[in-house]
DNA sequence: CTGTTCACG
DNA sequence: ACGTACGTGAACAGA
């Protein structure tokens, strides 16, 4: 993707790479577990490097490469601003150790180094674009490890970053920057002038976020045009803006004009630069880069290399195996069933498992291992490695999405959340940012003088200002309705309704990417937006459902599973009492609640089943005998708690054993095993920290319950795309979400009810017969033109 | 970048 | 003494 974009954007034009070293080196050091050569050199950072350039060599194609760094010691900004910088730690040893060494890597590629004294290497190559700025013929891409160079975007020069880790890479044109900030890129300089740059230190006007400076920037422009509205027109501006801004403003003048001169890299560089005689062609240097990789013991790093410059065809990769992706992916997979903690592993982390710079090696070490654990390798054959193209059909149809919809509930959700700003402004005597948690703990215990009855307090000691703890101050002041609905509302409105439309692709279909490796417990993760954690809970969050919708001539079916995760720990302890309880059918909170109350199921009140349920989910996280207190509600003291936990296990004693058994094995063995044998590590339980063991010990216990329910529903999803494959449904039933107890498809009408009932009955079969102690598994199937709208299908 | 809050199962 | 249930991803503030 990103190579495409790269050579679409400077077709033509004679393309000029220049390399930011430091900050990629920086970058790079950050991002990769600490490598080193047999002799003990640190070399993380350089393979990063030699890994981007590579990266870059092949996406871009570059005509030259130029690179610019920084010298040792104090630049003109110091002058300015003591503290410049001064937030950064002083690098590591084995960072400046790696620095050093940098040359060496530049010099092997053929590629000139700029450096100046005073000057940062941003001013060099801001120089270095002014110089070639008019040259038409050329288009110049800078590569970085930071957002710095930003400012320098134009027509014919983009910044080429990492996003996440060192694989990761963006192109910044002009376009992605309007995309990302909402302006221009030369406005990155009035934007770091209002709002600072931590990572160096440019204080910006304090109060001033992202939020603000973007809309000041939005409605005025340049830091110096908004000084310029604000002075000649204070009456009209304080229209536009809140007093509170205003007040930051004024204030915060000189830090502004500071903050933007401190940004503001310079195009005067004293160098003398021209672009190479030669063009820069990879051949030539390709010897010196072998010698580099050998010296630094970089082996997969120098496959790659060949590979690259000898641009083999796709034929005959699997000749010479270079990383191909579907290798790759089976590598992760397979670390990550070894590792769970490794979530969605990367090249580096399969390198790192396997202690080598080589895939192939590190594939095989990976793969001997997972045999060795027989079950395990048993999850991969049977489980895992058949999901992987049911997840990448998963991805690849997405989900149709109700545009107008969601446009209807922003300007609705939107009206009504300005009328609760103001009430809550009228109530509190002034305004405030409602969203800081700070700001709203001062207005409300301070100003407000609103004192609850237990001052609750954040793991770093500020008063929370959380739902659960605001609603019991509810009847003190009508200002806390109105901040939960507020809440509310803030919350839908920025995650989901104003983030979806623009996640739209072409296709009208919403693309979120679901991750097969995603958690550490064998479920899987949704990334892009997360398409798990939709609302339904409040009308307000159902209307968002509505929004994901089946396109004409569709019609949507979810299929979720009844109380898996109770049945599976019913299922996985034998527990004779609960086994019977969900053999018999019926209502398993109530069941419950008449054998723990001792009471006929018809005598249960409602307070006795919220109390079952309450304890049954506990359960299934660990739960002791305060956090049962805590979930049971204020009126219920812990002596109350403690009985009723203990009532609990005396009926259930099954489970009360099993609990203990899966806590004494699994401080044994290391780790849990779910009932086809997923495993999860827990160093933490031989810990002699009580707090840290405990916390291990109620992971430990809901891990084989949680894990037992991925396996199952991962394995429904594969036998319910073999089922798919041999009707002929491929273009009829689609798999497009998975909800950690339910699937979602997309089907034709025509074969909707006799697709959504053969699916629920694979799902209900997925488990063995008889693996769960003979407890049922049950699993209910709704249809609807909507994800808000289901109705049950009659069995 | 970390902490806080909150959406889901 | 304090907070306490497991697993996620995401927005926002504030440093």
């Amino acid at each position: 993707m990103a190579k495409q974009k790269a050579q679409r954007e400077t077709e033509k034009a004679l393309r000029v790479l220049i390399l930011d070293s430091h900050a990629i080196l920086h970058r790079a050091y950050h991002a990769l577990p600490d490598f080193s050569s047999s002799k003990g050199e640190p070399t993380g950072a350089l393979y990063g490097l030699s890994t981007m350039l590579l990266k870059a060599v092949d996406e871009i194609e570059p005509d030259y490469i130029i690179a610019a760094r920084d010298m040792p010691g104090d630049t003109h900004r110091h002058g300015l601003f003591e503290a410049y910088k001064g937030t950064r730690a002083k690098a590591e040893d084995e960072l400046v150790a790696q620095l050093e060494r940098a040359p060496r890597v530049f010099e092997a590629f053929g590629i000139p180094v700029y450096q100046q004294a005073g000057y940062e290497a941003d001013d060099i190559i801001g120089t270095i674009v002014r110089k070639l700025g008019d040259r038409k013929d050329l288009a110049l891409i800078i590569a970085t490890g930071d957002m710095d160079t930003l400012q320098l975007v134009s027509p014919n020069v983009c910044v080429y970053t990492l996003r996440k880790g060192i694989n990761d890479t963006v192109l910044y044109d002009e376009d992605a920057v309007r995309e990302r900030y909402g302006f221009d890129p030369d406005r990155v300089v009035d934007y770091k002038g209002l709002r600072g740059d931590p990572s160096d230190n440019i204080p910006g006007i304090r109060g001033i976020g992202e939020k603000t400076a973007t809309e000041l920037i939005k409605e005025f422009g340049s830091v110096e045009d908004i000084y310029r509205a604000l002075e000649k027109d204070p009456a009209s501006f304080a229209q536009k803006v809140k007093p509170r801004v205003v007040e930051l403003l004024r204030a915060g003048k000189k830090d502004a004009a500071l903050s933007k001169t401190l940004a503001t890299i310079h195009t005067d560089a004293p160098i003398e630069f021209e672009l190479p005689k030669e063009r820069w062609q990879l051949g030539e240097h390709v010897e010196s880069i072998s010698v580099l990789y050998d010296e630094l013991e970089f082996r997969a790093l120098k496959e790659r290399l060949r590979r690259a410059f000898s641009k083999e065809p796709a034929a005959s990769v699997a000749s010479h195996p270079e990383v191909d992706p579907r290798l790759f992916g089976e590598a992760a997979l397979a670390l990550w069933l070894l590792h769970s903690d490794t979530t969605t592993p990367t090249l580096e982390d399969i390198l790192a498992y396997a202690k080598t710079s080589d895939f192939d090696s590190a594939r095989e070490y990976i793969f001997a291992e997972l045999r060795k654990t027989g079950r395990l390798h048993e999850v991969y054959e049977k489980i895992e490695r058949p999901l992987m193209p049911v997840v990448e059909r998963m991805n690849a149809a997405g989900v149709y999405v109700d545009a107008p919809h969601l446009a209807e509930l922003a300007r609705e959700y939107g009206k009504e959340l300005g009328s609760l700003a103001g009430r809550i402004y009228a109530h509190a005597g002034r305004e405030f940012n409602i969203n800081s948690p700070k700001q709203l703990a001062t207005v409300l215990y301070d100003e407000l003088k609103i004192v609850p009855l237990k001052q609750k307090k954040t793991p770093t000691g500020a008063r929370t200002t959380k739902e659960s703890e605001l609603e019991k101050l509810s009847e003190m002041h009508p200002i806390i309705a109105d901040i939960l609905a507020y809440r509310e509302l803030q919350k839908l409105l920025s995650t989901y309704i104003e983030k979806m439309p623009g996640l739209i692709a072409k296709d009208g279909r919403l693309h979120a990417e679901f991750l097969q490796t995603g958690t550490v417990t064998g479920r899987m993760g949704c990334q892009n937006p997360n398409l798990q954690n939709i609302p339904i809970k409040t009308e307000y969050g159902r209307r968002i459902r509505e929004a994901f919708a089946a396109p004409p001539g569709k019609i949507l079916c979810a299929i979720d599973y009844s109380q898996i995760e109770l049945r599976i720990a019913a299922g996985l302890s034998g527990d004779e009492k609960l086994v019977e309880v969900f053999k018999k059918g019926g209502d398993i909170h109530t069941a419950v609640a008449a054998e723990v109350f001792n009471v006929p199921p018809e005598h249960v009140d409602y307070e006795m089943r919220r109390r079952a349920k309450v304890i049954n989910f506990g359960i299934l996280y660990g739960m002791g005998v305060n956090a049962l207190r805590a979930n049971l509600g204020e009126g219920v003291s812990r002596e109350d708690a403690a009985k009723f936990l203990s009532e609990y296990f005396k009926n259930f004693s099954g489970l009360s054993r099993y609990i203990e058994h899966t806590k004494a094995d699994a401080a044994n063995k290391g780790y849990t095993e779910t009932l086809f044998g997923r495993r999860r590590y827990f160093p933490a339980l031989k810990s002699s920290m009580d707090g840290l063991r405990a916390q291990a010990e109620r992971m430990a216990i809901n891990a084989p319950i949680q894990g037992t329910q991925s396996d199952i529903i991962k394995l429904a999803m594969v036998e319910a795309d073999a089922l798919i494959e041999q009707a002929g449904w491929r273009e009829k039933v689609k798999l497009i979400m998975q909800v950690h107890d339910e699937l979602v498809y997309e089907l034709d009408e025509d074969v909707a009810e006799e697709a959504a009932e053969k699916i629920r009955k694979v799902m209900e079969s997925a488990a063995p017969t008889g693996a769960l102690s003979g407890v049922p598994v049950v699993a209910e199937a709704s249809l609807g033109k909507n994800w808000g709208a289901m109705k049950k299908l009659a069995r």
